[in-house]
DNA sequence: TCACGGTCTCACATTGCTGTAACTACTTCG
DNA sequence: CGAAGTAGTTACAGCAATGTGAGACCGTGA
């Protein structure tokens, strides 16, 4: 569709076109979400355009090149089945704590806090099955359970006929 | 922590209590859900119990011991983060392919699949941070930001002034 | 029969969108 | 400059999913 012939992109073809940021528009198709999402995203406070935010009717957002990353991010994170309350808890988060080597970072999510790692263990994980992992421990679930139970188990077994346990 | 003075369940007292089942009531309490979330779950068929459904208005619904190892599961999804419908998705699956040794198993999430694992590397990683992770690579996500933005950056220097490229 | 524990129904709230129409700003043409 | 067209933003309404609370309703045991 777009390319037509000897249309490639140069190195300073890209950085001008960084430069000049993103439409609203433009954005949500790079993202791959729909402009009323990214609009609400907006207005919410998800993530606003860092080079030109929107004020009043007939202004336009500038998204920069930071953004489109961090919007992909959300995205990602989105279909891979995570709430968004717990995605704008995340970068909040991120925010805060900056990330300067992003190519090479890996984003992990343990319950509350939020971490970004390049160690060995998790890059070994991460290429076995790209993207976006979701793990729980069932051995721990069920030692849990066991430690909630027990109290309700004995409270339980007071209340019937015979009681052989006291 | 639980081992008070007297009051020690022994295994067969565990047994009948497993077997006798738990009310809704007592179920949420265990798992940590409010009564309406967990009546909210059965009637939208999440999960229902397995020892004696509701028939009616006045009947008595009974989870089984496995019931509740789900249920307690599906807290840990949620409160990591993990919307309910993924969650539903996830345990739909599980229930086909059968979980027989649920103590040393995980279940790794990715994107649209499940599995069930006991591998060396899943292991080691759950050791470090017990409970759900959530793993996201940027670099891919940078990788394929910059395959998507090609054909916009380039329709978008077609309708700047002068025509450097062509 | 009455109280109690449990379930069912209904109404309502919040979140996360989506669609539409109105409005505003920028651009272009005369 | 001024009018028209286009792109982008805003306001408003509506929808589905996920709950929550109140209260009606039912069955069982005393």
């Amino acid at each position: 569709m777009t390319e037509t012939t000897g249309q490639q992109m140069s190195e300073i073809d890209q950085q001008l076109a960084m430069d000049l940021g993103y439409s609203g528009t433009q954005t949500a198709k790079v993202v791959g979400i729909s402009y009323r999402q990214l609009d609400y995203w907006a207005r919410t406070d998800l993530i606003r355009p860092s080079l030109s935010d929107a004020s009043g009717s007939g202004s336009r957002r500038r998204y920069s090149y930071g953004d489109l990353l961090e919007l992909k991010a959300i995205k990602k994170l989105l279909d891979a089945g995570i709430k968004l309350e717990q995605v704008r808890k995340v970068f909040e988060y991120l925010r805060k704590h900056v990330t300067t080597d992003i190519a090479a970072a890996h984003i992990v999510i343990d319950g509350g806090s939020v971490n970004v790692y390049d160690g060995e263990q998790l890059i070994d994980v991460l290429q076995n099955g790209q993207g976006v992992l979701n793990v729980l421990s069932l051995g721990g679930v069920q030692d849990e359970l066991k430690h909630d139970l027990a109290p309700i188990a004995a409270a339980m077994l007071d209340k019937l006929p015979r009681t052989s346990h006291g």
